[in-house]
Order: structure tokens, then C-alpha cells, then sequence
DNA sequence: TTAAACTTTCAAAAAAAAATGAAAGTTTAT
DNA sequence: ATAAACTTTCATTTTTTTTTGAAAGTTTAA
């Protein structure tokens, strides 16, 4: 009876997990980041401890060439880390938990990554010469009207993650609902 | 002379819309929204006129398929509509260019078609029934963290269209700095 | 009602992205 | 120095996504 309970409850776990990873998985390919990626990131989130490579790839069905792709991958936005476990030869790997810090570090490098060589590209092409018909005109207002934005908008996070630690700003803010 | 720098000109404007409009779709494809669909909504914003099904087809050289079905999926986002003109039997597009507007509309969307959805995976993961272990333990409370922070970021956007009508919040918000 | 002028649909083709796995590379203990 | 125990790389294969284009559908004007 007790070690029914125990086999229904494990169960029930392993299926919650899995669907967890799953849906990150998908949610993440909408997003412009690769399943197993994103797959990958969603099991460390939720793993207590260290997780092998090998089992990594048992538990996600990847190969071994996947699995080193992606973990790299992950190291390169700074949101997974490796870790050395005495007395054994072979990487462990954890995610970064704290999610206020996942949100930003995956911010900066997407700022970094995208953001900032669009923007590069948006003053180029709102700075053509002189400009005679209505059509360039528009062109030429409505891409500076993009540059503005997108700064701004590459400012966003960092601008919450400021007020988020200002406990004056957040009273203000409550007082002005 | 006055022609020939008519011609440089041209060229210039041609060469510069062009290039918006590619990285504006590479842009999309970062982000989970596909290349061409991303190039029509560039070129309909920097149109200063509403544009023909043709003429996109054209400009962006996409099959007339391609043309239809990535115009339906930007009006389905209320981000792209139709107009008709008088006279003409065809059918004519534009795009929404307040940018405010524009990202209101995307974050709505995206909310609906994938966070709400995430969302209630995670409330259904984080429930699962008693645990024991310290790694059912972990899964329970990092998924809950993350439901919140997901339900949090979720109603960033509105915060922020809020905030940015509110002239005191603003003036406020420049001292603290 | 008809036919011309359009748009939409969707099966098939093409292109792009991701995954595989075996060989090459690395590290560590002896 | 060597071999065992790992990880990484990358050419090839597989999968997924996107695009095409022709047929079907729709609307309008006469």
C-alpha cells in the first residue's frame, strides 16, 4: 500500500516535470530559441542539483552532439554554468535560478545581439540625404520614430530593475493608481 | 546633372528601404515571427500610402500565396489593415504606425497566444500533490517563482503604457534618479 | 447570369534549422 | 608517455518551417 502511494506519487512527478520542459521547450521555439535549448534550460531550472550531460541526453532523448551544442549555447548567454563535482571526472551543470537575474542577463545579451545592430541600422537608414517626396519623407520620419523606440524600449528592463529596488518608487507609484 | 543626382537620390531612398526592410525581417526571425511576414509589416510602415497585394508581391518578390497568407496572419495580430479605394476593385493594405500602439497590440497577442497559455501550465505543475523529497520540493517552488514572475512580466507592458501617460509618475521618477 | 478581376487555399516542393553520431580533441590519473 | 574517460566538432541526415503556384473561391460590374 505504502510503496503504491510512493509509485503513484513519483509518477505524478516525473509527468509534472516533463510536461514542464516540454511546454518551456515550445514556448521557447516561438521565442526564437531552439527547443532542446530552451528544453535543456527548463530541466536545470527545476533540478535540485548538478545535472551529468549523459543525463541530459537520457532524459531529454538527445544526442551527445545536441546536448554539448546547447549546453554551450546556454554557457554563452551566462545562464548555465559548469560545475566540478570532487572526485569526479565529468561536468555537472547548473541553471541560473534567480529569475530576476536570468531575465536580465537574457535581456543584456539579446540587447546585445539584436537590438543594438538594428538600431545600428535604423540611424543609417533614417540619415539619407536630403528628401524631396512625401514617400521619403515618411520613410525618414517613420524610421527615426523606430530608432526612438527601440532605444527606449532596450532601456525598459533596465529601468525596472531599478524601480524594482526602490521601495520609494513603488509607494509613489501605489499611491498614484 | 539635376537628373543624374535625381537618380542618386532614388537609388539611395531604394537602397535604404531595402535594407529596413531585410533587417526587420531577419529582426522577426530572431523573435519567432517569420522573415516575410516581418518584411510586409516593415514595408507597409514605411509606406506612406496603403500598398497592393501585387505591388508587395514585387517589391518583396514572395509568391502571390505567400503574399495572401502572411497578410491574413498580420491582420489576424491587428497589426495590418485593409483599406479599398474608390474606383479600384483591388484590395489595398497599411499598417499600424503608432508605434505605442503597435507594441499594445503585440504584447496582447503574444499574451494570449502563449504566456496565458504557459501560465496555466505552470500553476497545473506547481500543484502537484504532497511531496516528499527535496527535489519534488525544488520543482514545486521554482515553478511557483516562476508562475509569479511570468504573471508579473506579463502585465509589464500595461504598467508601462500607464505609467507613460502619467506626468507625475515621470517627474517623480526623474528625481529619484 | 456571366465573366473578368481579384483573393484564398492547400498539397507539394524548397529552404532553413536542428539533430545525429562517429571521429577528433582534451583532460586526468597512473 | 599512455590510455581511459570524457567533451567537442562538423559533415550528413532528419525534421520543421516556409514558399510556391495552380485550382477553387469570391466579388463586382454590366
Amino acid at each position: 500500500m505504502c510503496h503504491q502511494n510512493e509509485i503513484t506519487f513519483k509518477m505524478e512527478f516525473k509527468e509534472a516535470k516533463n510536461k514542464f520542459v516540454q511546454t518551456w521547450g515550445a514556448l521557447g521555439s516561438q521565442w526564437g530559441i531552439n527547443k532542446t535549448m530552451a528544453q535543456i534550460h527548463a530541466l536545470l531550472m527545476v533540478s535540485n542539483e548538478a545535472v551529468s550531460m549523459e543525463d541530459i541526453m537520457e532524459e531529454l532523448q538527445i544526442s551527445r552532439g545536441n546536448a554539448s551544442m546547447n549546453i554551450r549555447a546556454l554557457m554563452d548567454w551566462g545562464i548555465v554554468y559548469k560545475e566540478y563535482k570532487a572526485g569526479e571526472r565529468r561536468e555537472f551543470f547548473t541553471a541560473e535560478k534567480d529569475l530576476d537575474e536570468l531575465a536580465v542577463k537574457i535581456s543584456k545579451e539579446r540587447s546585445k545581439r539584436e537590438i543594438k545592430p538594428a538600431l545600428k541600422v535604423l540611424k543609417e537608414v533614417s540619415s539619407i540625404s536630403a528628401n524631396t517626396t512625401s514617400e521619403e519623407k515618411h520613410f525618414v520620419d517613420q524610421t527615426k520614430k523606430l530608432y526612438d523606440f527601440v532605444l527606449k524600449a532596450d532601456n525598459v528592463l533596465d529601468k525596472i530593475t531599478e524601480y524594482k529596488d526602490n521601495w520609494l518608487a513603488q509607494i509613489l507609484m501605489k499611491f498614484m493608481k
